[in-house]
DNA sequence: TTCCTTGCAAATCCTTTGCAAGGGT
DNA sequence: ACCCTTGCAAAGGATTTGCAAGGAA
């Protein structure tokens, strides 16, 4: 499982971008968490234990580069709250289920059959090289639970007509 | 088409939550900006308009109070930027392209069928109400300019193997 | 009266930037 | 010598909060 780091390391090398005792930081604590995603304020602390002298700002700049270098997704789930995930992290494409009742965070694997994104280049023109789903709706055990509110649910369906 | 803005209202009523100018001036001016996304500060200015005594906190406050009540849906296209748009604006669900050469932003009606969410909620019993995907990538324009490089987006998939 | 809502200003949180110092090439 | 990178502190921007006043129920 080197395999993504080495493929890191290898992506920098050949763009000539020099890899600081704190950018390595930043790419092994991104590393170690890949199963999770990360802000840059959680991303710091964990860096900062692999290389104390770390800055926050560093760690902004280092994201900001390995954004556009392709190493990285930034996910946005919440207003104001960006975090990072390593790309491929999970061997395939992942999206993100997010309850809205208790915040829990669940990943499926790619459900878009390549079919979908092949028609969307033919109808519009647009070639789509990366993208980033959240689905929002209520989890297993909320929906279980006895603070779930079934009309609730429907209600909301209601207003939006459909899903 | 007054409807989607009648269906508001009665939400509203129906959760016995105040309509006050403030609110209205909020909603009007989203309802106003439909094929549109607004910031709260775009929103507030326009609103602003409506009802002139307005101010910012009120606007993030309703913001929110329409979000709990899935009148509104929130997007984040960028690192800080939250937009907001009236749910059903379109009169159908539709996704985001983003451009990542000029930042244009065009929008693409509802490609996944409902077969696909269905079969997200048999396997991991998750029900979907709500989803929101971005899909970012190169637009028609971009493509066929002289600064789009080809060469540059064949590394970009290879960091990530797959689209 | 009591509760809700508001505008304003201050506070907070996240992110970016200016700058001088240190290190690689 | 030159350019890149960094840490720190300050600046900037977006959003939230405290609070006293006004209005509805």
């Amino acid at each position: 499982m080197g395999d993504m780091l080495d493929s890191c390391y290898q992506e920098l090398e050949r763009r000539h971008i020099r890899l600081t005792p704190q950018r390595e930081a930043v790419l092994l604590a991104l590393y170690r968490d890949r199963d999770g995603h990360l802000t840059p304020y959680e991303l710091f602390k964990k860096a900062k234990k692999i290389y104390p002298e770390l800055g926050l700002a560093t760690v902004y700049r280092t994201l900001e580069l390995f954004l556009g270098t392709g190493l990285l997704r930034d996910v946005q789930f919440d207003k104001g709250i960006t975090q990072y995930e390593l790309k491929d992290a999970k061997g395939s494409r992942h999206h993100h289920l997010v309850c809205k009742c208790c915040g829990h965070l669940q990943e499926i694997n790619g459900i878009f059959p390549k079919k979908l994104l092949d028609q969307v280049n033919e109808e519009t023109g647009f070639l789509i090289t990366d993208y980033c789903c959240q689905f929002y709706g209520y989890c297993e055990q909320c929906r279980a639970g006895s603070n779930y509110d079934d009309r609730q649910v429907e209600i909301e369906k209601h207003v939006r007509k459909e899903v």
